[in-house]
DNA sequence: ATGATTTTTGCAATCGTTTGCAAGGGTCGC
DNA sequence: GCGACCCTTGCAAACGATTGCAAAAATCAT
C-alpha cells in the first residue's frame, strides 16, 4: 500500500503538503499542487481511511440495521439508504437482526466500535433498551418506531393505507371483512389494525373481534390465521380479507387454496406491501404499495442533513403515503 | 467515547497493561487483570477499532460486492456471507454494482481505502480489468467467474443443473424445447446454455438455433424473448421452455399469459433459480433451486480460512450442486 | 540472605493521516 | 531599500490503540 510519505518523497515536498494539496487544494501553490497530484496518480495513492478517520474523528460511516434483509421490502429500503449515502460520500455498514434483540445489541456494539456518525434502524421489540447503552449518536428509525425519546423517524402512513384498502373492499360491497393482523408489539401492525377499524367505523360496520386473527408477520402465521378465519361457520365467515403484510398474504393465498376457496370468487384479498409475486400470481394481488426505496433514501438524506448541519434538531417524524394498487384479487362478494 | 487511558487511570495501571489484560490475558497478573476488566466494564469501554486496525495493520473487514441486492438470490447470498463472517469475528462491507462496471470500480476503490483483508465479489463484465487496479488482496468470486488468474471461486454447477431441467422436460415427452437464455457474457448464462445443449444431445434431439432466444437476465428481456419464441409458426413453436434465471421466467410467465398460453397445458415452463413467487404462482413453477445461502456461507468460510492460514493456496474452485424441484408448471405436451 | 531467574509492568515508538503554529520567502507600497 | 503583509511550506503533535524492549518486582534455589 503506498502511503502519503511515498507521494511526498516523489513530489519532493512534505507529507503535510501532500495532504493539503489533495484535500484543500487552495492552500497550496498551483505548481506544487500539480506536482503532488501527478505523483499521487502515478503511485496510485489512496489515503488510508482508517488513519484519516482516526485523526479527524469522523468516519463518514453510517450504520444500517434491518430486521430481515431477505424481505424485499427491507432489501429495497437498504438500497435506498445506500444510494443516498453514496451520493454524499458516506459508506454504510449493514446488519441484519433477524428480529432478534440480542443480535441487535451485539451489532450495535460492533457498529459503535467503528465510530459511525449516524444510525438508521428498523427497530425490534427491545430497541429502546438496546439504544440506551449507546453513546450519543444520531439515530433515525425506519418503518417502525420504538418510542425512544429523541430519535427521528421516517415511516409510512399505515393507518391511512390500511383504511384505504379496507374502504376499497367496502366499496365493492363487502361487509364481513377479516383481517390477518401482525403482532401488536410492532407499531406498523397496530397502526394497520387501527386503519382497518377506522374504515369499518366510517362505514358503520360493527367491529368484530373474531374477524381479526393475529399472525407473526411470517408466512406460517398468515397461513394459520387465515385457516382460522375461513373455518368460521358460513354465516360468520368473512368474504374478504385484509392481510397486514406480504408474507402473511402469501400464507393467506396458500391457506385459501388449500381450503378450496377461489380468489376472488369466494374470497377477496388485499394485502399491505407490494412484491414481485403479488403481481405475478394468478390472479394478481390487490395491494397497498409502500415507497420502500424512497423511505430508505429519504431517511438517509435526513440523517445526513442533520449530521452536516450539526443541528440537534428536535425529533422529526416523516410519514410517506402509500398507494392502493387494485389488481384482480378483489371483487364484489357473490 | 471512553478510551483506554480512562480505563488505565481507573484501574491504576498503564494503558499498555489495559491493552494486554483485555487482549492477551495470560500476560498480566490475575489480580491486575481482574481490576482492569472491572474498570473496563464499569466505563463501558469499547476499543476503538479504527485505532486498533491502524496499529495492527489488519482490519478484520471483508468486502462483498454483489450485482443486485434486490434479487432474492443475491440477498440470500449476502446473508450467508454475513453469517459466516460474523461467526469468525469479521465485519462485511456490502456494495451493490447494479451490474455496472464503473460502479464496481468506484466501490473497489472505496473499499480498498478501508483496508479490507479479503473480497467476495459477484463479477460484472469488466471485473477482470477492475481487479487489476487492486493491490494484492485475496478475492473470491461468487456465482460467476471473471477469468482473473489467481482468484478463487465458489459457484453452482450450472451445466448439470440446466441439463437436469431439460432432461426433465424430455422425460415428459417434449421434443421441441426452447430456451430463454441470458447474455453470454456472463458465465452462468453460457454454462446453462451448455447444459441445455448437452441434454438435447444426450436425447438425440437436434439443436436448433431459433429455439434459443437471448434476454438480459431481466424480466423485460425474458418477456420479449418468450414472445419471440411463442410467435413461431405452430409447427416450429416450442412446447416447453427453459428459462435461464428467475427474472426472465417471470417475464416468460407474463408473456405466455398475454399470448393466451396456459401453463402447463399449452406450454411447460421450468426455470433456473427458485423464488418465493415461483412457489406461490398458479401453477407453482418447476425450478432448479440454487443453494444461495450455502454458496455465500461457504465462500466466506473459504475466504477466512485462506486468510487465517495465510496460505497463498493455488486458486480453488468449488461447485455446489443444484436441486430440481418439480412442481406443476411442467407436464407432458398434448 | 543473596544472586539467578521468571513474571509483571511501563516507556516510548509506531500505524498513516491531518492540522495549529511558526518560519521562510515573495510581493507590495512608499 | 525597508517594513508590512500574505502566501506557501514544514515541523511536530495529535487521533487511540498495540507491542518490543527494558526496568522493576516477585519467585526460586542455594
Amino acid at each position: 500500500m503506498t502511503k502519503i510519505d511515498d507521494v511526498a518523497r516523489l513530489a519532493a515536498v512534505s507529507p503535510s503538503t501532500v495532504s493539503r494539496a489533495l484535500t484543500r487544494p487552495d492552500m497550496v501553490a498551483p505548481s506544487t499542487r500539480e506536482r503532488v497530484i501527478h505523483a499521487a496518480r502515478e503511485l496510485g495513492y489512496q489515503p488510508n481511511k482508517l488513519a484519516r478517520s482516526l485523526r479527524k474523528q469522523q468516519s463518514h460511516l453510517l450504520g444500517l440495521i434491518v430486521s430481515d434483509i431477505l424481505a424485499p421490502f427491507h432489501a429495497t429500503l437498504a438500497k435506498g439508504v445506500q444510494d443516498a449515502a453514496e451520493k454524499h460520500g458516506y459508506v454504510v455498514f449493514l446488519f441484519n437482526t433477524d428480529e432478534q434483540p440480542e443480535k441487535e445489541l451485539r451489532y450495535l456494539g460492533e457498529l459503535q466500535s467503528h465510530l459511525p456518525e449516524g444510525l438508521l434502524i428498523v427497530p425490534t421489540s427491545k430497541t429502546r433498551q438496546n439504544l440506551s447503552t449507546l453513546r450519543d449518536l444520531t439515530v433515525i428509525e425506519l418503518d417502525r418506531t420504538s418510542g425512544t425519546p429523541g430519535v427521528h423517524s421516517v415511516l409510512v402512513d399505515n393507518v391511512k393505507g390500511a383504511r384505504g384498502a379496507v374502504e376499497h373492499l367496502i366499496g365493492l360491497g363487502h361487509r364481513r371483512i377479516g383481517m390477518v393482523a401482525g403482532p401488536t408489539t410492532v407499531t406498523t401492525a397496530s397502526e394497520r389494525l387501527e386503519g382497518y377499524q377506522q374504515a369499518l367505523l366510517g362505514a358503520g360496520i360493527p367491529f368484530e373481534r373474531r374477524l381479526v386473527a393475529t399472525g407473526d408477520h411470517k408466512e406460517e402465521g398468515g397461513y394459520r390465521a387465515t385457516k382460522e378465519l375461513l373455518s368460521l361457520p358460513p354465516k360468520l365467515r368473512p368474504t374478504a380479507l385484509f392481510a397486514g403484510n406480504s408474507e402473511m398474504a402469501a400464507g393467506a393465498v396458500l391457506a385459501a387454496r388449500d381450503l378450496g376457496f377461489t380468489i376472488p370468487d369466494d374470497l377477496s384479498l388485499v394485502s399491505f406491501d407490494d412484491t414481485r409475486w403479488a403481481r405475478l400470481m394468478q390472479p394478481p394481488l390487490t395491494v397497498v404499495a409502500q415507497p420502500a426505496y424512497d423511505l430508505g433514501y429519504l431517511a438517509c438524506e435526513t440523517l445526513i442533513s442533520i449530521l452536516e448541519r450539526n443541528r440537534p434538531l428536535q425529533a422529526t417524524t416523516l410519514r410517506l403515503s402509500t398507494e392502493l394498487i387494485v389488481r384482480s384479487s378483489t371483487a364484489p362478494p357473490r
